[in-house]
DNA sequence: CAAGTTAGTGTTAAATTGACACTCTGAAAA
DNA sequence: TTTTCAGAGTGTCAATTTAACACTAACTTG
């Protein structure tokens, strides 16, 4: 590309890409959806959930959009997290036809934001059998090779969910209403990647005011059914301290 | 807009604003530059500095070079923290005609790319100085209305700057090569806006290896000089406890 | 040499952390 | 009906970390 290239609006497309997240006994696990062009027949071919946003559309709104064609949920837990805009981040052959389909100059590169979605158990189905595309939950740590730099763009979504997580409450976005402490142990243990004592985790987090206890017990489970918890956003206020927080 | 305006190649601009943060005794500062085109002749008018991206150029580098124009550095600690997208973000009259002429389509919108930056008091004047622009420190507390939705950009990038600190040793890079305990201090006292206690915070630093003490003091100071120290990169490991860290 | 200014230092009580092992409950299998 | 299986739930102690708190030391300036 030369300096001719600054012609007027010779602009980058903007998309929003999400990678969404769920939780269950397999471990953490992202949405991916089967690619419109694959450039390979052989083995399927993957990417993250995204697309280009409208003009009159803002970021948010476009991964809410991309979330709801997908999901049919509205307003999932969603946060940006990086932007992506490598000149040649998008260069296939197939791409490229693909921008021209919708109408976009496949001269212009494609400069996306990047968010990721918390997804609970009882919605996971929705997801699974979105009508518009066929999606698919993959072990995070079983993440194929995917199009485009969408293995780059999941690898710093992970990154930035671990620092939530580290950080603020979340983790029951990843869960259903209702959980035992030992599910919310075990999204920790493998978002974090850590072993944690089970006595000592309780310890700290029912030390933290905002997870209380339910007048009810897990159900159709083959030993003692575990009590059940719930967020309860009112005991909840952000004095965390952190590494470098003093007094 | 209606559909009509999804036409071939009406693509957003893409530029990257950048919120240049400095420190001294004054507090924390905020470098803001004149504006190009300001609308109303009564009292300055300020922005944050940014640009465009280049057709050939990726985000961060677009960012590196608005600052190495505005302060003749070229490496300066840069973070990528949000992107902004709002369609109605850029609207005033002078704003299309600053769009039309860089060849840019003024019924395009713009998307900004977000990002902070952390400069050195050696590295002041520099910045202040700028050949390209007039710019001025401005404390963050006194900040004026800004052009755009740089207001809410720049309370975005204290907001990122906060929980970095919260998270991991960047203070150095807000302050000299050498500096003593007492700067750091009253630099962590800034930024989080809360007061800390001598003895304890010392304690802590320096409990952290990193900060290591050199063999030399503070010059020419009306009081018993003090201890320098600096940031040692080799005794840095990541193994800090956050709130939802467990063991 | 007195006054002013910031540097530098230690202890104690309270809170938090990490390590660690056994009993309880209910369902399913025998 | 009894046994077995699987996970639930629980407490203590020693070590570490934290918060609160006040005085002396070192240097410059007037």
């Amino acid at each position: 590309m030369d300096q001719n290239h600054l012609a007027f609006n010779l602009n980058p497309n903007v998309s929003v890409d999400c990678a969404v997240f769920g939780f269950d006994k397999g471990g953490l696990k992202v949405l991916l959806i089967e690619r419109d062009n694959p450039d390979n027949t052989e083995g399927k071919n993957y990417q993250l959930p995204g697309d280009l946003i409208r003009n009159d559309e803002n970021l948010d709104d476009a991964a809410n959009r991309v979330l709801r064609e997908l999901t049919n949920i509205d307003k999932l837990f969603l946060e940006q997290f990086a932007a992506f805009g490598d000149p040649q981040r998008v260069k296939r052959e197939n791409d490229l036809e693909w921008l021209r389909s919708v109408r976009k100059d496949p001269e212009a590169r494609v400069v996306t934001i990047g968010y990721y979605s918390l997804i609970k158990p009882e919605n996971f189905k929705l997801a699974a059998n979105s009508f518009a595309r066929k999606a698919e939950w993959v072990n995070v740590k079983e993440v194929p090779e995917l199009a485009f730099d969408h293995n780059q763009i999941l690898t710093s979504a992970l990154e930035a969910l671990k620092l939530k997580m580290r950080t603020v409450p979340v983790g029951f976005e990843l869960l259903p209403k209702k959980f035992t402490l030992h599910q919310l142990q075990s999204l920790y243990e493998a978002v974090l990647g850590t072993e944690i004592d089970k006595r000592n985790f309780r310890r700290k987090i029912l030390g933290m005011k905002f997870i209380v206890p339910l007048d009810e017990k897990q159900k159709g489970v083959a030993h003692k059914p575990a009590q059940l918890f719930q967020f309860n956003k009112k005991n909840y206020n952000q004095n965390f301290s952190l590494a470098f927080d003093f007094q």
